[in-house]
DNA sequence: ATGGCAAGTGAAACTTGA
């Protein structure tokens, strides 16, 4: 089973090149981030298409979250626990059912930037909410994998230019810390564990000639179960995508589990 | 050293992103 995360940067804006690129990657799963639309303008229909099976947690403007599946999608949850009062579209989970099924959880975490604001805080605090969520379903000791835009540059060596993010909120050492605590209830870190070679950025801005220049980041991630990680099998990040035809600042990781 | 882009909203210029 192969299961994909991407943040797209508005799915209407780019439907036609996140369309073709979900002919060519078939993923068995996936997760997108900053869908940019309410559920009702979610193209739905162009998913179905494909043969897939789509949940949707959108909001106007900004945010917003889906989960695309072959196979159906059961228990589906929108939106993390912990604060009724967050009106944030950022969090959607389900169980893909088959054969082995596994719980995906698709997050767009916050960016938190400035720092010093109460948009930090409510990173943090969002952090926070999601290890507890985490600690909840880990305990099910079932496959799980939570993946999606975590905004956190986990390490210096996930950054061309560590130096240059030292006062953004994505490196900060509390940001880092709750990626750690995040990984510390027993959570594996995809790509490390298979791969770890310095540079699989997954983003590059649109500005200052990033992409030409290589000025990536990794922050686009896969946390693993234990149960899912014993089965992981591969992980492929799809650095192509980010020099075709209209990009999303970000590319999809896609990570393959056995059965 | 600095800034440089893109999208949504809504119809110019602001907000947000990372």
């Amino acid at each position: 089973m192969r299961i994909a995360t991407w943040n797209v940067n508005s799915v209407n804006a780019r439907l036609e090149t996140v369309l073709a690129w979900f002919e060519e990657a078939s993923p068995d799963v996936a997760c997108l981030q900053e869908i940019k639309c309410i559920d009702e303008k979610f193209p739905a229909e162009a998913f179905e298409r494909l043969g897939y099976n789509v949940a949707v947690h959108g909001q106007k403007t900004y945010n917003g979250v889906a989960m695309l599946s072959k196979t159906p999608l059961e228990d589906v949850r929108k939106g993390l626990p912990g604060d009724d009062g967050d009106e944030h579209a950022r969090y959607i989970e389900a169980v893909v059912s088959g054969p082995s099924p596994v719980r995906v959880c698709g997050i767009y975490l916050p960016n938190g930037n400035p720092i010093g604001t109460e948009k930090f805080t409510y990173k943090l605090g969002w952090m926070k909410r999601l290890n507890t969520h985490a600690r909840g379903l880990l305990a099910l000791e079932e496959p799980l994998v939570i993946c999606g835009d975590y905004n956190v540059i986990p390490e210096p060596e996930d950054a061309d230019k560590p130096e240059g993010w030292l006062g953004d909120a994505l490196f900060q050492p509390e940001s880092r810390g709750a990626f750690r605590a995040l990984k510390n209830l027993g959570l594996t870190d995809a790509y490390m564990q298979l791969d770890g070679t310095p540079g699989g950025y997954t983003f590059w801005d649109y500005q200052a000639g990033a992409w030409p220049r290589n000025h990536g980041i990794r922050i686009d991630h896969h946390l693993l179960s234990p149960q899912a990680a014993d089965r992981l099998r591969a992980v492929d990040i799809h650095r192509d995508v980010r020099g075709g035809e209209k990009p999303s600042d970000h590319v999809p990781v896609v990570i393959e589990l056995a059965l």
